[in-house]
RNA sequence: GCACCCGUAGCUCAGGUGGAUAGAGCAUUUGCCUUCUAAGCAAAGGGUCACAGGUUCGAGUCCUGUCGGGUGCACCA
């Protein structure tokens, strides 16, 4: 087994709160245990109110039957056995049968400071897949796709920060319906050739010509006919109509990078619905499935001649008809018996990969790769073979994903079935008022509701480069109108990461499994809950550290006396507490698959900054020792909040 | 019909494994720029946590039911 223990020049993970926080549950369930006899986990929790302690826990409660004490008593006993015992703890305190802990500041502080309660994460070498974005390559991506997008990478980064390795893939379905559709547009409408669509290819917004040419042939009556013939060469690989589909998708796929490079997210992978159809992974499949009998040939009903999955698979109380098709009578495959293919190889269970080649490089010097089908010109490259898979997909394809996981389950792998997780989300949905702000005509039906959906189809969305566009451009002018003596070029670097941070947050911060009403002019306000109001948290701290050519060497001027003293206020140490937080709200966020949680605790933080900011001027204060205190706490802030927001997958600008 | 998600302030949303007086932003009203940047800070009003039962020392949180809203339930992906 190799083991690689990597030093982060930015230290991560187990920090002073973290292990201040076990060593008090562990001394608390020791006390027990020899006291009482009991084995009961503790467990601590924030108090609702600040002045009860930074730390409180409930076991008294929990603890009352089955000791036949009152809590209050209880508490009272543990709090006297235990008081001195703990290093960091300055004292017990018992309000309400809760114990409520006390640190000892001036530690706590310096702990932080000279880094002793840091320990270095370790590296497994197992490895984490999540698949996101998956956009179907026919038309420009829209703010749907970004909620997809977003919340991946930013999972992907969180994993990352707490030290698992992980792979991006992000899955082409070059040879569907909608490639079909858009192919038909070309051929049969436009009357063009592959040629002539690979020259229109080549204009950097190719993307939205498809949008629109894929909103006006999925309207048309004669396009069931034209997907038909078009799939059929698609799926065959040759002929013209195939061709044409290559350069669409391949030239879609293109935008779409480029789309997501503009909001900081990359992939290491792009597996394609080609590949898998020529290098034959669904036959390796189909026959491990027959074999493990998960499926069955029906000789009758409405689903004769077909392979199907029964309902009971993946269902509970399901009957005859809730079973799944996955080989149609025809002979062809649904996409529910590719995903199956797709998710063994993920696991490494297929006993067939793909062949790869570069893609891009992306600016930070990262590769991108994609699967091709052949030996030639591939590289040597490893992907897939994960312990985990995280499959970002939306809500409305939950029944599909039940159906993958109970294929693997019945394949013979309940391990990989548990560890293939659905990372689902709601949609993105637009208000009424935001569709008419985009003049977008809406049925009477449309107009009555409280949100409309999108749809590529209709064509009706927003886009996400015209979003990303409207932000810079906003962001522009307050960047201009503020900083007229930077450069043009400076400016507008600016204005571009003020608009990902402003977008990106406003993805986040609401979670999964709420439905995103998405509000034009709401996403475009800079002011309150939002990605800017973070930054500007940010900028103002480093506008300070910046005023101060020197920074003295805190660990020799701040000793422990001086900072227990200056953080006897009470504001100044719930910031220090709410900063050295990170490391326990990132780890609650990732074991809650909730990006949301990280993003709003970004914006707490920034609302202490913000406070302590117009409370504070730090470099006015007279007091030498406090000068020092507030400065190394600003700093301490500042470092803290730009790893919170790099792993947000934002920026902190130069100045705002 | 069945399954999943949602219902908390006027609006948009937070409220880890049940815990102390239910929070934030927006909007409204009102203060604060000779100051480390006002993309900011402070204050006020605004709540039967959809409803009804249950579980227990304790329920916005867990269970059941009802009522609203959304989304799925193809030989489409």
């Amino acid at each position: 087994m190799i083991s690689l223990k990597v030093q982060y020049s930015v230290a991560i993970l187990k920090t002073v709160f973290h292990s201040l926080e076990r060593s008090i549950s562990r001394a608390v369930s020791n006390y027990l245990q020899t006291n009482y006899a009991v084995d009961v986990p503790v467990t601590t929790e924030q108090p609702k109110q600040s002045s009860f302690g930074e730390m409180a826990l409930p076991v008294a409660f929990q603890l009352a039957k089955q000791l036949k004490k009152a809590p209050v008593m209880i508490a009272k006993e543990l709090a006297a056995g235990l008081t001195g015992q703990i290093e960091g703890v300055a004292a017990f305190e018992v309000a309400n049968g809760y114990l409520n802990v006390r640190f000892d500041r001036g530690w706590f502080a310096r702990e932080i400071l000279t880094g002793n309660g840091f320990e270095t994460q370790e590296f497994s070498i197992r490895k984490t897949i999540v698949e996101h974005t998956n956009i179907n390559p026919n038309k420009a991506a829209h703010i749907g796709h970004l909620r997809n997008a977003i919340l991946g990478d930013t999972f992907v980064r969180m994993m990352k920060a707490m030290g698992t390795r992980v792979e991006t893939q992000n899955y082409i379905d070059n040879t569907g319906v909608q490639v079909a559709d858009v192919v038909a547009a070309f051929h049969f409408v436009e009357k063009k050739t592959a040629a002539e669509v690979a020259e229109l290819a080549k204009q950097p917004r190719f993307d939205y010509l498809c949008w629109d040419l894929y909103s006006k042939v999925a309207q048309m009556e004669e396009v069931k006919g034209w997907r038909t013939e078009t799939l059929h060469s698609i799926e065959s690989g040759e002929g013209a109509l195939s061709e044409m589909g290559h350069v669409v998708a391949d030239a879609i796929v293109d935008c779409h990078l480029n789309t997501m490079l503009r909001l900081g997210i990359q992939y290491d992978v792009l597996p394609r619905e080609s590949e898998i159809l020529h290098l034959k992974f669904w036959a390796n499949c189909f026959e491990l499935l027959k074999e493990k009998q998960a499926i069955y040939f029906e000789t009758e009903g409405k689903n004769k001649g077909c392979w199907v999955m029964p309902g009971s698979a993946f269902r509970e109380n399901a009957g005859e008809e809730d079973s799944k098709v996955i080989v149609r009578s025809n002979g062809t495959v649904t996409y529910v018996g590719k995903d199956i293919a797709y998710q063994l190889w993920k696991f490494g269970l297929l006993g067939k990969d793909f062949y790869y080649r570069k893609l891009r490089t992306y600016p930070n010097g990262s590769v991108c790769y994609v699967s091709t089908a052949t030996r030639e010109g591939s590289e040597r490259v490893q992907f897939g073979g994960g312990t985990s898979v995280y499959n970002v997909i939306d809500s409305r394809q939950s029944y599909l994903q039940d159906v993958v996981v109970a294929g693997l389950k019945a394949l013979g792998y309940p391990n990989q079935a548990d560890k293939s997780i659905h990372f689902s989300y709601e949609m993105v949905a637009l208000t009424p008022r935001t569709c008419v702000e985009l003049g977008i005509e809406l049925s009477e039906e449309d107009k009555a509701k409280t949100t409309v959906e999108m749809s590529g189809r209709k064509g009706l969305g927003v886009k996400a480069d015209d979003l990303i566009d409207q932000l810079i451009e906003r962001a522009q002018v307050e960047v201009d109108s503020r900083h007229a003596e930077k450069s043009q070029e400076s400016r507008t670097k600016v204005a571009e990461q003020i608009a990902v941070c402003s977008l990106r947050y406003f993805l986040l911060k609401f979670t999964r499994t709420s439905v995103i009403a998405f509000d034009l002019q709401e996403a475009l306000s800079f002011e309150g809950e939002t990605g800017p109001y973070v930054q500007y948290a940010a900028v103002r701290a480093n506008n300070i550290l910046r005023k101060v050519p020197n920074l003295p060497d805190f660990k020799s001027v701040l000793p422990e006396e001086v900072l227990r003293t200056v953080l006897e206020t009470e504001d100044l140490w719930q910031l220090l507490l709410d900063v050295s937080r990170l490391e326990s709200v990132l780890e609650a966020a990732v074991n809650s698959g909730e990006p949301a949680a990280l993003a709003r605790y970004a914006f707490q933080l920034a609302q202490g900054f913000s406070k302590f900011y117009h409370d504070y001027r730090v470099l006015d204060e007279a007091d030498e020792a406090r000068r020092n205190v507030l400065l190394w706490m600003t700093m301490h802030f500042a470092k803290q909040l730009e790893k919170t927001l790099n792993t947000l997958g934002i920026a902190v600008p130069e100045y705002m």
